[in-house]
DNA sequence: TACATTTAGAACCGATCGGTACTAAAGTGC
DNA sequence: GCACTTTAGTACCGATCGGTTCTAAATGTA
């Protein structure tokens, strides 16, 4: 857990770590924590169990490791379509063309992991019990920015970004499930249609 | 899978299918597919490892069948929600409403078993891959009837049935995950935020 | 060259996995 | 009573599970 950077002596690494995690991460991501094996994980990685065993942990802290990485990682893509897509209303309605690209691509075909890790281990395993958690807030918190493009009270903002948050997860449990384009398009649109109305009468409510 | 009825002659059975279902339903929905063990399922059940295997069939045999009694189960529950809501607008909210009660309640207390089946299991094992879609299109299905009762263009109502239907899962996966009362109330204000705007304006658009 | 250090890798560990044979028990029909 | 049928339950199967031990190889330092 604190030895992971190369020492000064000693049989040099013949793997790159952060390549394991990434081929680790993928093999999560497509099979779920369970019906992952260690052999597996030997296989992915290029990594012979011992040295897998003593570089990267046990199973379980791989995984915790993967999903902080993962967590990381999505959220700075997020951030990045959210900086991209412009402000006020418009903005909004390019994220979700922004987040329609990225999620009909090859990389989120599987669906978000933190959703499928979410799903299946809550409550099952002690220190995965949190990342559901975690990961509602860390899009919540994205989707407050992203909200507040359209103005509003503080009240619409915070309605509106707890609408959005709830609607992406379904949409995400949605590609992981199997949804098709046509299927992963009506969630959009239709959440296209509810923005449209954000832009209408933009007076500020007192109450 | 044919012979699960009550037999003429030989050693009376001595236990009910059913009931033997309805605990491992339980079990599957707790722990998830892959973490519960033919072990636990003849714990839960009280049925000795040979007369599951001879009774229910293999652990994915049983699965699949508690899979079908779930959906129908729930499905009906949904449909009987829909009905007791009453017309207009005003029945969506009061849908809204005794959904919130069902899903703080302890029998859901676990998210969706089809949702988290559908998370975990997608493209790992043939034969629970259609599950999650199938899930879905029945909800839309409910979600359409919903929706109806607000009124509005064909095109108006498949869009909100649509939306309904995405964040109705994304508040299961809130559930699944561990949201508490607060986080779930939240969801279902921003939703209620939404609805409201349905009542707005019944003029029959042409286009 | 000798030595300390770190890694690679084969072999191995007990435990648990899903699934079965086999035998005893408990009924019905004759 | 006896034959037949169906179930209950013990014991067991090979395979795989996550995790470790132990030795050889490869480096820097002296």
């Amino acid at each position: 857990m604190s030895d992971t950077k190369t020492p000064k002596r000693g049989r040099p690494r013949q793997f790159d770590e952060e390549q394991a995690l990434d081929a680790i991460t993928t093999l999560f991501w497509q099979k779920g924590y369970s019906q992952t094996s260690v052999v597996d994980l030997v296989q992915a990685s290029g990594i012979k169990k011992p040295s897998l065993y003593r570089v990267l942990g046990s199973k379980e802290e791989i995984f915790s490791r993967v999903l902080r990485r993962y967590l990381a990682a999505r959220m700075s893509m997020f951030a990045t379509l959210i900086d991209n897509s412009g402000p006020g209303v418009d903005g909004i309605h390019t994220f979700l063309s922004l987040m329609r690209d990225d999620v009909l691509s090859g990389t989120s075909q599987n669906g978000c992991l933190l959703v499928e890790s979410s799903a299946e281990l809550h409550g099952t395993t002690p220190g995965f019990t949190n990342f559901g958690s975690v990961y509602r807030s860390a899009v919540r918190e994205q989707m407050q920015v992203l909200a507040g493009k359209a103005g509003g009270t503080n009240r619409q903002i915070e309605s509106r970004s707890q609408l959005l948050t709830t609607w992406f997860l379904g949409l995400d449990l949605t590609v992981r499930g199997g949804g098709d384009e046509e299927e992963i398009d009506n969630s959009i649109d239709a959440m296209h249609g509810v923005v449209e109305a954000w832009g209408e009468s933009p007076v500020a409510a007192t109450a």
